[in-house]
RNA sequence: GGUCGCAUAGCUCAGCUGGGAGAGCACCUGCCUUACAAGCAGGGGGUCAUAGGUUCGAGCCCUAUUGCGACCACCA
């Protein structure tokens, strides 16, 4: 076997290792090819050229995951997504464009606009790729797919077709958010509103055929009064239902416009007079529909006012509102101003404010799709973890309004409709007609490119092939999990589920885990303004993968913030240095060793037992967390275990054996020591990949590798609840040695003579494991039996008594203080439990076991007591 | 306005279906004991936000309150 540093160094195994996994074709699936199928899936990157710590956050759970369920057997299936084309990866490549080449959009021309994207995207999607590797995603990137290249992908145009020949996909003139930065349309979901301080302006309105007459509306947006077509009213304001039917006269513009009654209006708020602008506002759009008032949009593409705003034609939309309500105040129709805070709209993308104006776009059709989508989260067959996260799911699906699904950009799927030059035919089809089929003309494609999240809801199965019914989508669709944060339900995971059973007849996945933020170390938010991101790669080379995996997983609970401390990495990676180091203890103790060499079970001492035992149990306990998601859990139970148990105690136990001279013993504690590592190394593996498959494969040379190894199942054949309770006592009686040594402050150094004397029926507790206690307790020779010594130390436990005869050392009066303490807290809990025993209604009310277990403390702290006495006695 | 979450040791957080409160870091004491000082041994430290309720029994379940946070909707 070889040896390792002391100090464990993280960089200069994972790239080897990583190769080793890649080059042995250990992430595909067909490792396990009779597994039964385990699919998760890797959202489609964000092309911003850096892994952010959120993302390594969702990786990393993917990965632990996807690990796990290899070694169980399964044939597990990570997936990476398909390209994320969206308005950042367009802003972000045009910001390229013009540093490089100095050209803007227009300028370059759609196609070699795309060309370019095209290059920088695969660039950026690259350079993630990599460093997800360094993370250790084992994704399977064979089946990378990247769909872009043919400007729609062929599932896109499939599943655009089938909602459109189902009249669920429609093209119609509406309001929509429209970002005036981006020039593109924006769906409800990529609207976020902020409060902001604005103004609330109160503009009269002169009644026609009532001279001195106003309506007076209140509005926060004078500078759309230019496209207002009414002026509306409750239908039971008594204040001016006698005007409902009358017009007014709309200043600046001069427009006749009529006075509506509707319910929509609210009388308490403001005047309870509102001026209807059909194309500007979504609910006057709404109202404007009821009362067939006349659309009239004011506002270019880049929101300046156009010429149906007369004078104000070419002011930006905020000029304008200062020279309107300049110019209202002149001509006497401003009747006053209020301070109001109010929602402002902005684009999630460039937090321009967003500006609603009616618009031709596409649409689809949600309350169709919604509602089996609805079902099968209320069914659980898919399931949310945590379960919490359906109720925000509902809440959205629920009140959804029909998707506005065309972008006004240039790199996306381009939506595959194409229109007659000449006489405006539309034919929504695969491929682009030759000429009009009803009058031969010539067509052309839409311009518009479809919302990105369109695509990226079809990924659980076009990435699998879809629509080809490929042998992957047939074993891999449904997914098992999808891991993601939760601030993507509505962008993603929604639109997922109902595309999955909409294409699919069957929702995507059965698990739904949804994780919470990364912050930083002070509870924020990561954001680029306050310049508090956190690198991941700087991280990984700082203190190593398996350090940066650890960190982001402890501690952590589904569905919980997480922040991210420097000092829990440095713990993380001092873990990795312990195990380092307890291999290297291994690895110097097993040089003679062979694996292969069968070991007669009835030479294990109790002491090998107790670890097989609770290796088995800590094992099972992991798989059921696992099970369950719950990785913060299995991660800590593996670490307690592994640091205080293993390497605190068993390693500790056997040395004794290992620095012995006899050959039987000493065999019995290698094939211990080495059969419980390599499970602790599995157990660990799914968490700390790197330093465990360096270590495995040290310790295993020519067998397969960590990563496809079998998961360590619980099994009843090593399960040995007597061995451990017998070395829980022992245990007990060391700890107790220790502490007394140490509150009577005796130096380690200061060796004595131990006497153990069991209690009846337990002395092959202690038979064989006396130089365990002379290493640990700091006994110079043990003996056990019966004894009567008198001025020692002495400790008692429920199955033996202890004492030490330190006479110089001790202080008799220090000592019996001691002792009177440890009595007093005995009774106190002898009391306790008497209260508790006496009380009918526990005795006859809580389960009979519970009340058993009290009764047998109760038996076990007056046993204590008796031998705490004795041992006051001895000492007076 | 609606919904949801959080409040536990000095700090950051766990705590599964209710049966005597845990970890890491920090702190105190003693140790370079041949795997490990990125370590070992021992220790201190919590009215589980507040007030009620259910129960034999509540950190956990119910109600209200306070503080913090998130999401959705939005009245011009």
């Amino acid at each position: 076997m070889k040896q390792l540093d002391k100090i464990y160094e993280p960089s200069k195994v994972e790239s080897r290792i990583y190769e080793m996994w890649e080059k042995g074709g250990y992430f595909r699936p067909e490792v396990n090819p009779d597994g039964e199928a385990y699919t998760i899936m890797m959202p489609p990157p964000n092309i911003t050229g850096q892994l952010h710590i959120g993302h390594a956050f969702t990786m990393t759970m993917q990965d632990i995951l996807t690990r796990y369920q290899r070694m169980c057997g399964k044939a597990a299936l990570w997936l990476p997504g398909e390209d994320h084309a969206s308005i950042a990866t367009e802003v972000k490549v045009l910001e390229k464009i013009r540093k490089d080449e100095g050209l803007t959009k227009q300028d370059l021309g759609r196609e070699a606009f795309l060309e370019r994207a095209q290059e920088w995207s695969t660039f950026y999607r690259n350079r993630i790729a990599t460093q997800l590797r360094r993370l250790g995603s084992s994704c399977d990137w064979s089946r990378e797919r990247f769909t872009m290249d043919e400007g729609c992908s062929n599932a896109v145009k499939e599943a655009f077709m089938r909602l459109y020949d189902k009249g669920l996909i429609y093209r119609a003139n509406r309001i929509i958010n429209w970002c005036p930065n981006c020039k593109t349309a924006l769906s409800d979901a990529e609207v976020e509103y902020e409060e902001a301080p604005g103004h609330l302006w109160r503009l009269k309105y002169p009644i026609k055929g009532r001279d001195g007459e106003y309506m007076i509306v209140a509005t926060t947006r004078p500078e759309t009064m230019l496209g207002d077509s009414g002026v509306a009213v409750h239908p039971e304001d008594e204040r001016y239902s006698h005007l409902v039917g009358a017009t007014v006269m709309l200043p600046l513009m001069d427009r006749e416009i009529p006075i509506i009654a509707d319910e929509y209006v609210e009388m308490d708020f403001g005047t309870g007079c509102v001026k209807m602008t059909p194309s500007h506002d979504p609910n006057d759009f709404e109202v404007g529909l009821r009362h067939r008032l006349e659309q009239i949009r004011v506002m270019n593409d880049d929101a300046t006012i156009n010429e149906l705003g007369g004078k104000y034609c070419g002011m930006d939309r905020y000029e304008a509102r200062k020279a309107i309500v300049a110019d209202l105040d002149a001509m006497g129709l401003l009747d006053g101003i209020e301070d109001i805070n109010h929602n402002v709209g902005k684009c999630y993308r460039c937090s321009t404010d967003i500006e609603p104006i009616t618009s031709l776009q596409w649409f689809v059709k949600m309350d169709v799709l919604a509602e089996p989508a609805i079902n099968v989260v209320k069914d659980s067959t898919t399931a949310f973890v945590p379960d919490r996260f359906k109720k925000i799911y509902f809440n959205w699906m629920e009140n959804i309004k029909d998707w506005c699904i065309s972008r006004q950009l240039w790199w996306g799927h381009q939506i595959p409709a194409y229109y007659c030059d000449d006489c405006g035919e539309m034919i929504v089809a695969k491929d682009m007609p030759e000429t009009c089929p009803k009058c031969g003309g010539k067509m052309h494609q839409d311009e518009d490119v479809l919302d990105t999240w369109f695509s990226s809801a079809l990924w659980p199965f076009s990435t699998l092939g879809w629509p080809e019914k490929t042998p992957d989508l047939e074993k891999f669709y449904p997914n098992d999990v999808l891991v993601t944060g939760f601030d993507i339900i509505f962008f993603w995971v929604a639109r997922m589920i109902f595309s999955g059973i909409e294409y699919m007849g069957e929702t995507p996945f059965h698990h739904v885990y949804m994780h919470g933020l990364v912050r930083d170390h002070l509870g924020r938010k990561m954001s680029k303004s306050l310049g508090n991101g956190i690198d991941p790669l700087e991280v990984i080379d700082e203190y190593g993968a398996d350090a940066l995996r650890y960190a982001l997983i402890t501690g952590n609970s589904a569905g919980n913030d997480t922040r991210f401390r420097d000092e829990k990495v440095q713990a993380s990676r001092n873990f990795a240095n312990k195990i380092n180091n307890a291999a290297r203890f291994l690895m110097m103790n097993l040089e003679d060793f062979d694996p292969k060499k069968e070991l007669d079970p009835s030479t294990l001492t109790n002491i090998d037992k107790w670890i097989i035992s609770r290796t088995n149990e800590v094992a099972g306990q992991i798989t059921a967390n696992l099970d369950k998601y719950e990785l913060g859990i299995a991660l800590e139970k593996a670490y307690n275990f592994i640091w205080t148990e293993f390497c605190d105690w068993y390693i500790e136990f056997v040395k004794t054996r290992l620095n012995g001279d006899d050959p039987v013993a000493r065999f019995a504690a290698q094939h211990t020591l080495f059969n419980t590592f390599n499970d602790i190394l599995k157990m660990l593996h799914p968490f700390m990949p790197f330093i465990t498959e360096e270590i495995y494969s040290s310790m295993n040379e020519g067998e397969d590798p960590l990563i496809i190894a079998r998961w360590p199942f619980y099994d009843e054949s090593k399960n040995f609840p007597k061995e451990q309770n017998e070395v829980s006592e022992i245990i007990e009686g060391i700890r107790a040695i220790r502490n007394v040594r140490a509150t009577m402050n005796i130096p380690p150094s200061k060796k004595a003579t131990l006497y153990i004397s069991p209690k009846e029926g337990c002395s092959d507790i202690y038979e064989g494991n006396e130089e365990i206690f002379m290493k640990l307790a700091s006994a110079e020779e043990v003996i056990i039996g019966e004894n009567d010594i008198e001025n020692a130390l002495s400790v008692v436990t429920n199955t033996a008594s202890y004492k030490m005869p330190l006479d110089e050392l001790i202080d008799k009066q220090k000592e019996l203080d001691r002792l009177e303490n440890e009595r007093k807290k005995t009774q106190d809990e002898i009391d306790r439990l008497n209260k508790k025993l006496s009380n009918e209604n526990f005795v006859a009310k809580a389960k009979p076991e519970v009340v058993a277990g009290e009764r047998e403390k109760l038996a076990k702290y007056e046993a204590l007591m008796a031998d705490i006495i004795a041992n006051i006695e001895k000492m007076k």
